[in-house]
DNA sequence: TATATTTATTGATAAATATCAATGCAGCAG
DNA sequence: CTGCTGCATTGATATTTATCAATAAATATA
């Protein structure tokens, strides 16, 4: 039986790492409160603003998270990979998904009903940590992206954008990031043509090569210094 | 003896209301950790990337939570009044402020050490709900501004924010906001010759009336306009 | 394979926003 | 009162960024 088979929460080698901290109990509890779904890429898998109702947790591909505002203009938040908990301060305040979530490539997911986690958020110490700690991550990053968005101009957001998937996302300095150019201007904050030009200018210094379909990190330390100072 | 003399945790009627559902030992745990501090209009009360040993409750005043930029360019959070938690998701991720707070005016503040709040998170189940309600809290706002920042041009963002101050901080049409042109600009997100001007237009367009030291909202149905549309 | 359709790129232009410089205005120290 | 000093305002200008339009490339579809 391959990993990708084990369809138990309680022998489950792929989900959140925070799961670990829960008894044999527990994990039967989230084993009959699981809901299983598959998307292919491009699917909604979460809705802003509809009934936060489920968490979610990849067990395999990848997803965007972002923010629809109005007028089909969109901000993407981060890139969700396996093992994290992707859930919005919603289930804590207005009990509504406060971001859209959708696949990217193939995905599989695990729903587990909101109550559950709140319930064992309230039984076990260990595991409510873990959600904390997981939101505190999160609000971090939030922290971080405002930061981002209204001090830096777009060449450094362009090679912060870069930087987070070669660095979180795809581990390594050649990637294809597998989202349009509209993507990643919306990961950015600007519009795609801008996002296209600063990647011509990176491209024409020598800094990236994204001749390939792929996009390839030639000076690291030079683009950081672009990320940091803005 | 007057409200402003009671010193002591277990009779406090100003705390953050998640301290209502502590018991009386757990409130003398939380007295016996208490450092109380007063602060004059301006001072320092947590500084960005100093260790996040405390959080601060303020007993009175107001503060402003900023995130600071490179080159003096701040970015003003929110206002803090008497009342709610302050204190970052530092806590659970780097151990460090994520922000930097300060007086607005004269501040009454306790500071009770993270340990203390931890433990208490760890063995009190209503006041961990507590906890991550108000961290949830910020965490929308927070993506809530990342949504105006990155989305609204700026007489949206100036309009948010003197709805803001209007409803949530003062809780009135007509508010001296206590601060300069520069802070409130701070808090938009531009430049304090952009925030002046645009405050002129609304002023001209007799939707406020800034030539009173305070600003009054006219129209509070066309700001609430403006600042939808972006 | 050929054709349609989306996505990417490029250039020209317009709009949004910041910066710079000058001036006005208030509170405050002498 | 007089002159500082910091904040507020205003205008002129430069910079940044978005939009529009055209074309090219890639991808999907028939």
């Amino acid at each position: 039986m391959t990993k990708e088979n084990i369809c138990n929460c309680v022998d489950c080698e792929e989900g959140w790492l925070n799961f670990k901290v829960l008894s044999r109990d527990e994990l039967e509890i989230l084993e009959e409160n699981r809901y299983e779904a598959d998307f292919r890429a491009g699917e909604t898998i979460l809705k802003q603003s509809s009934p936060a109702s489920n968490a979610v947790f990849l067990r395999s591909g990848m997803a965007k998270i972002y923010l629809e505002g109005q007028g089909s203009k969109n901000l993407i938040v981060s890139i969700a990979k396996p093992g994290i908990m992707i859930v919005g301060p919603g289930i804590y305040t207005d009990n509504r998904h406060s971001f859209s979530v959708s696949s990217i490539n193939s995905v599989k997911a695990c729903f587990i009903r909101i109550e559950v986690i709140k319930k064992l958020f309230g039984q076990n110490r260990k595991f409510a940590e873990g959600v904390i700690r997981e939101m505190s991550r999160m609000s971090h990053w939030y922290l971080d992206k405002l930061m981002s968005m209204t001090q830096k101009k777009m060449p450094g957001r362009v090679a912060e954008v870069l930087l987070y998937l070669s660095g979180e996302v795809y581990g390594a300095g050649e990637f294809n990031p597998l989202l349009t150019r509209q993507e990643l201007a919306d990961m950015a904050g600007m519009a795609k043509e801008s996002f296209v030009r600063i990647l011509k200018e990176f491209s024409d210094e020598g800094i990236i090569c994204s001749d390939c379909p792929d996009i390839k990190i030639m000076q690291k330390e030079k683009l950081q210094m672009i990320s940091d100072n803005g």
